[in-house]
Parts: structure tokens; C-alpha cells; sequence
RNA sequence: GCCGGAAUAGCUCAGCUGGUAGAGCAACUCACUUGUAAUGAGUAGGUCACGGGUUCGACUCCUGUUUCCGGCACCA
């Protein structure tokens, strides 16, 4: 007999090699059924692992965020079987719960194609019928490579585990594959699943090896659940930037002009302006300066800063005239050094901030392109702060503070914060490691005495320096990097920046690249996804949109209107088309504009207007001033 | 860049196994002159992404290129 601990610390006898289910059906049979997995001193259990010896568990039920991994898990392996038994000569990579699903990388001479996934699909619940329990089995390291011995991917992941490590397999039927396991226990549990779709994938995530086929799906455990998530992602299409983008004539791209080189319509630049204002005025309020530099820049400027060896992979070819070499400029920070160096600092000058509004050129991967989420020619709002080392954390931190002002009056949320450290194996990183310690340290300090959690990522630093990049989600569940502090010792020794410090000798200044919300390509598609092309006043690019009753009899009245509103400086439209009033309620309406207003003989009469609030129904009459009142304190708030 | 898919009117899309294209919306014309989501009638609009091939004949089949889409790698 052994001794089970529950949760409430009350304890019961069972035999040795009881299971989670068992225990859950001893319970109640309500239980028994909800049960998925459990843990058991803390490891994840199968369903139906033995358990033998006295323990602390804990039932892992279906409503448990634990389960729908372990569920997705287990349809990863229901997905392999029925892909070897479709395509025999298929061995696996790996096969992992995501997010929303699972997916699992597939090695076969054949070419899965979407339209396959049906018939695998079929196949997987053809399996789940046979009833078969996933059992799983311990064995040695030899045993295990013999077991795999056609499969080279299970091979190497066996050969990478650590020494400790106990080497486990699940067995379905006639499948078996290496796994860590916490599973379901049968495949008759697996019922509500759909397979989404298949794309290349490299073995280990590395673009020199091998490609496999991934096929992507999501698992649930009612009908309804997978019902739900389906038009989910069909919603997400819905609020897409690239079709709102389309729609709403925010911007466009074409192919003669260039792929990933996108051109702002009216309407986007309209919002674009509002967002550029807003920036210039917070950071002209928190003491940075703004300048102006060229896009082009020689390319010993690049030399010079280093980028020409670390970056120049993603920069656009060089352009010779005379006996010079050009670079179109990728990133700003070598202008601003310049900038710095221009005249003798001191360390009274100190901080000094530097903002400008920069058009950069990078020659992205065209399989990165992506609508305005990915771009070859960017605009944004960069900055640098040139520090003593004493103002490091203080101007981090007003940098971080920034950044979170800006994020919360777009009404964005932060997703999760990274802190990108370099790796010192890879060679992409400059070699100073008293600089890069000092940096890292500096940053994981600030973050630490901030409280603000963050998760390290080591490799993944700028090559002059480590980062805190601020991530955020995309309405289609992409995470991305929205904005970012860096810190930098090696700019400021290429280019040899100074200043006099108290004791009148020189000293390094330290750097601080700030990037505060993305660039404008990549914070409207952040905004279209986020407010479904619907902008708040403040950002719309047309606000107000009046529409007479009748054209003859109300149009002056409008005119007058929209002439007064243009003066207090809204965006304001008139809608004198010869079509009907229905017509033109509906294109206010499709336009997503925050506020249509109606204007006949009632409002002329009583020098009013009857507006309707975007997506609303309603409609309400107010004097004129009232109105304008209204709409510029909204516009204030930024509501 | 890599793997897979797609490309038909300004936009959204139909077009079966080869016989040179169609709808809705938008545009234009005419009539209607309107109180909160599409007035009606008509007109025009296409080297079916581009190049090469197979064929009596190609939007359709083959092939190359370009761009876009789903991922991977890369990244703001």
C-alpha cells in the first residue's frame, strides 16, 4: 500500500501502481471523467501511470490550464501515428503543445498539402476510435537509440538529453514515439480536433539543416470549445492590418514600387501626423532635443560604428559616386554620435537626449515581408541619451517610463518584457566582456530593484549592447517587439565620445538607444489590429463627417458647420454627394468615422447638430458649442 | 532566404475534366431629392501576374520568373 497526500493534505491508502484516474473515480465518477492528467510530487503524470510509491498529487482536470497541453500533447501523437500510417516512410522532429494547439515536425519524401490534412485528419479519428491506451515505458539510453534506430532526429534528441535524464516512450497501438510524456492515457479522449495547416520548419530551428514538414492544428475537449476557438481565428482575419489597410485606404503597397516598401495613403497619414505630434511633444516635454540627419551616410560611418561588420547583411548594397562609398542608413544611432562628437561636452551638459524622426532602409528576408508589420524602409521616432555612468539608471528607467506613457495612451498592453543578453558563443556579438557585463548587470539591476519581471533571452542582444525589448501581442497572436532600451559602451569608445567631468579629465559617456513605439509602419498595424480600424477621435483621419438632410436646403448650413470645425482644428469632412441619406449614413458608418452628424431644418433651427457615435446606434442632439466641447476633451483624453 | 500554397475588372470573388471570361460593390450617365446602414435604370471596364512550352486551340496542362499568403529562419 502506499500513501496518497491530496491537495487539503488529507491522505488515503491505495494499492501500489494506482492511477490518477483511479484515484479520480475512487472520488467520484464526475471526476473520473474530467480528469486528464496529474501531478504527482510535482511531475506530470499520465492518466494512467502507475504510481508506486507514497505521494503528493494533484488532479489535473480538464478546466486546469495544464490539461489542454497535455491534451494537445497527446494529439501531436495521434497526428504522427496517423501520418506513419499514411506515410510510412515518415519519421518525426518534434511535436509539441502551443498556445493554442500543437503541432508536428515531419520528415517524408512525399509533399503534405493542405489538402491532405483532411484525409489525415480522418485517419487520426479513425485511430482515436481504436481505443487504444498510451502507455509508457522507461528504458536506457542504448535501448532507446536502438528502438530509434532509422530515425536520426530521435537519435540526436536522445544523444542531447542530459545523462540524469530518464528516457521514456509512449506506445500507442502500433506506434511508439520518444517522449517526456504527461498524457491523456487513451486516444479515444481525443474527439474534438482540427488540423490547420502545414509549413516548412527547420530541424532545431536551424536554417543550415533540414526542413521538415510542420503540420499545425488545435485540440479541445468539447465540440463547443473547438467551435469557439475556430471563429476565433476567423474574427482574427476579420481585424487583420493588411485588409483593414485595404479597406479603410490607410496604405498600400505595389509591387513596382517595391516589395516591403510601403507608400502612406491620406488617411494614414493623417494618423501617422497625430502620432508624430503626440511623440514630439512627450519627448519634447521629458528634455530630449530634435535634430535632423541624412539617410545617407558614408559607409566608414558604418565602419566606424561597427555596423558594417555586424550588420551589413541587412543592409541595402553600397552606392559609389566620385571616390566615395554611401550606405543608405539603416539605423541612426551612427548620425547621433556624430552629433555628440560635434562640439566639447561637459558633464554638466549631461544627459543630453537626442530625438529625430528617422527614415531607415533594411534589407529585410523577402520571405519576412509582411503587410506594414515588416518593412523595407521604416520611419520612427529614434532617440539617443548620451550618460554619465552615474545617470545609467536613471535615464533607463525615464526612458522605460516613457515608453510605458506611450503604450498606455494608445491603449496597447505589454505583453511581457524581455531583458536580450548576448551569447558568447555566437560571434555576431563585439568582444569587449568587461563592457558587456557591465551593461548586463546594469540593466538586470534596474529591472530588479523596479520589479518589473521580465524574461532573460540570452542571444538575443543588439551586437553593441544588451536591451530591455517590450513585447506586445498582435490581434493575430504574434508577439512582437514594440519598443526598446538599450544600453551601449561600445559606441561611445568607436567614436571616441567625451566629456570633461568635475576633475577636468576626460570621460566616456555611456549610450542609451531608445526605440519608444516601433516604428509608424509597425504601430498602425498594431493599431488597426487593436481598434479594428476603429481610431479613437484623437488619431481618426477624418473625425467628423456631416451630412445635410437635403442638399439644397441644408447644405449651407453644413458648410458653416465644417468651416467652424476645421477651425477649432478637427478633421472634419462634408458629404455633399447626390446620393441618398441612407447611402451616406452607411459610408460614414463603413468608414469607421468616430462621429456622424445629421444636420436638417430641426438643427438649423435651434443651432444644433444630432451626431451618432461610431458603432452606436443613438442619436443625440446638442448645441453647437456643447458639441465642439465635447469632441476636443475627448480628444484631450485621448478616449 | 527556405518549405508549401495562391495570383481572374479598382475591390471581393465565380468560372466543371482545354473551345479566347462572369457576378456584386466601386466608377461613369440619366432619373429620383431623401431624417440615421445600400433608390432605380443604363454604360463602360479584363494581354485571366509576366515569359517560354505542349496543343488545331491554353485562364485551364507543363516550365521559368515576379508578387502575395501560411509557416520557418531573421527581426523594429
Amino acid at each position: 500500500m502506499i500513501q496518497i497526500t491530496f491537495p487539503d493534505d488529507s491522505k488515503k491508502k491505495y494499492k501500489e501502481g494506482i492511477t490518477i484516474e483511479e484515484i479520480a473515480g475512487d472520488i467520484s465518477p464526475g471526476l473520473k471523467k474530467a480528469s486528464v492528467a496529474g501531478y504527482v510530487n510535482d511531475a506530470l503524470y499520465d492518466l494512467n501511470r502507475p504510481i508506486i510509491e507514497d505521494a503528493t498529487i494533484q488532479i489535473i482536470t480538464k478546466n486546469d490550464k495544464a490539461a489542454f497541453e497535455v491534451l494537445n500533447h497527446s494529439t501531436a501523437h495521434l497526428l504522427a501515428q496517423a501520418v506513419k500510417r499514411l506515410y510510412p516512410d515518415a519519421t518525426f522532429g518534434v511535436g509539441p503543445a502551443i498556445d493554442e494547439g500543437f503541432y508536428y515536425d515531419i520528415n517524408t519524401e512525399s509533399v503534405i498539402k493542405e489538402e491532405d490534412l483532411e484525409e489525415i485528419e480522418k485517419m487520426m479519428h479513425r485511430i482515436a476510435e481504436e481505443q487504444t491506451e498510451m502507455t509508457r515505458k522507461e528504458l536506457s539510453k542504448e535501448a532507446a537509440l536502438n528502438l530509434f534506430e532509422d530515425d536520426k532526429y530521435k537519435q540526436e534528441l536522445i544523444n542531447d538529453l542530459p545523462e540524469d535524464e530518464t528516457i521514456s516512450v509512449y506506445s500507442q497501438g502500433e506506434f511508439t514515439d520518444l517522449c517526456r510524456g504527461g498524457h491523456i492515457g487513451y486516444t479515444h479522449k481525443i474527439r474534438h480536433f482540427k488540423l490547420l495547416s502545414i509549413a516548412g520548419a527547420y530541424w532545431r530551428g536551424d536554417s543550415d539543416r533540414d526542413q521538415l514538414q510542420r503540420i499545425y492544428g488545435t485540440s479541445w475537449f468539447t465540440k463547443k470549445g473547438l467551435k469557439k476557438h475556430l471563429k476565433v481565428l476567423e474574427e482574427r482575419k476579420e481585424r487583420d492590418h493588411r485588409k483593414l489597410g485595404k479597406e479603410l485606404k490607410i496604405f498600400h503597397l505595389d509591387k513596382d514600387a517595391g516589395q516591403g516598401l510601403a507608400i502612406w495613403l491620406p488617411n494614414g497619414y493623417a494618423v501617422r501626423k497625430q502620432l508624430e505630434d503626440y511623440v514630439y511633444k512627450l519627448e519634447k516635454k521629458a528634455g530630449y532635443k530634435h535634430i535632423s540627419t541624412p539617410a545617407l551616410g558614408t559607409k566608414k560611418l558604418y565602419e566606424i560604428s561597427g555596423h558594417w561588420d555586424h550588420y551589413r547583411e541587412n543592409m541595402f548594397p553600397i552606392m559609389e559616386r566620385d571616390d566615395e562609398t554611401f550606405v543608405l542608413r539603416p539605423m541612426s544611432c551612427p548620425h547621433h554620435m556624430i552629433v555628440y562628437r560635434s562640439e566639447l561636452r561637459s558633464y554638466r551638459d549631461l544627459p543630453i537626449r537626442y530625438a529625430e524622426i528617422v527614415t531607415q532602409h533594411r534589407y529585410e528576408a523577402s520571405g519576412a515581408l509582411s503587410g506594414l508589420e515588416r518593412v523595407r524602409a521604416m520611419t520612427l521616432t529614434d532617440a539617443h541619451l548620451f550618460v554619465r555612468k552615474d545617470q545609467i539608471k536613471e535615464e533607463v528607467l525615464a526612458a522605460y517610463n516613457l515608453i510605458l506613457q506611450a503604450i498606455t495612451d494608445l491603449k496597447l498592453e505589454i505583453e511581457y518584457v524581455e531583458l536580450a543578453l548576448r551569447d558568447k558563443d555566437k560571434g555576431k556579438f563585439h568582444d569587449n566582456d568587461k563592457l558587456w557585463d557591465m551593461a548586463e548587470t546594469t540593466l538586470k539591476e534596474l529591472l530588479d530593484e523596479e520589479n518589473i519581471d521580465y524574461t532573460p533571452m540570452t542571444g538575443e542582444a543588439a551586437f553593441y549592447g544588451p536591451k530591455i525589448d517590450i513585447q506586445v501581442r498582435t490581434a493575430m497572436g504574434h508577439v512582437i517587439t514594440m519598443s526598446t532600451v538599450q544600453l551601449d559602451f561600445l559606441l561611445p569608445e568607436r567614436f571616441d565620445l567625451t566629456y570633461i567631468g568635475s576633475d577636468g579629465e576626460k570621460h566616456r559617456p555611456v549610450v542609451i538607444h531608445r526605440g519608444l513605439i516601433s516604428t509608424w509602419e509597425r504601430l498602425m498595424s498594431i493599431l488597426l489590429e487593436q481598434y479594428k480600424g476603429a481610431f479613437p477621435t484623437w488619431l481618426a483621419p477624418v473625425q467628423l463627417k456631416i451630412i445635410p438632410v437635403n442638399l439644397e436646403l441644408h447644405s449651407d448650413y453644413a458648410k458653416k458647420l465644417n468651416d467652424q470645425f476645421i477651425d477649432e482644428d478637427f478633421r472634419s469632412e462634408l458629404d455633399l454627394r447626390e446620393e441618398k441619406l441612407g447611402y451616406k449614413i452607411r459610408d460614414a458608418q463603413t468608414n469607421k468615422i468616430p462621429y456622424q452628424l445629421v444636420v436638417g431644418d430641426n438643427e438649423i433651427d435651434a443651432n444644433k447638430v444630432t451626431y451618432r457615435k461610431y458603432g452606436k446606434k443613438k442619436q443625440t442632439t446638442v448645441s453647437v458649442d456643447e458639441f465642439i466641447a465635447m469632441v476636443k476633451q475627448e480628444i484631450k483624453d485621448k478616449t
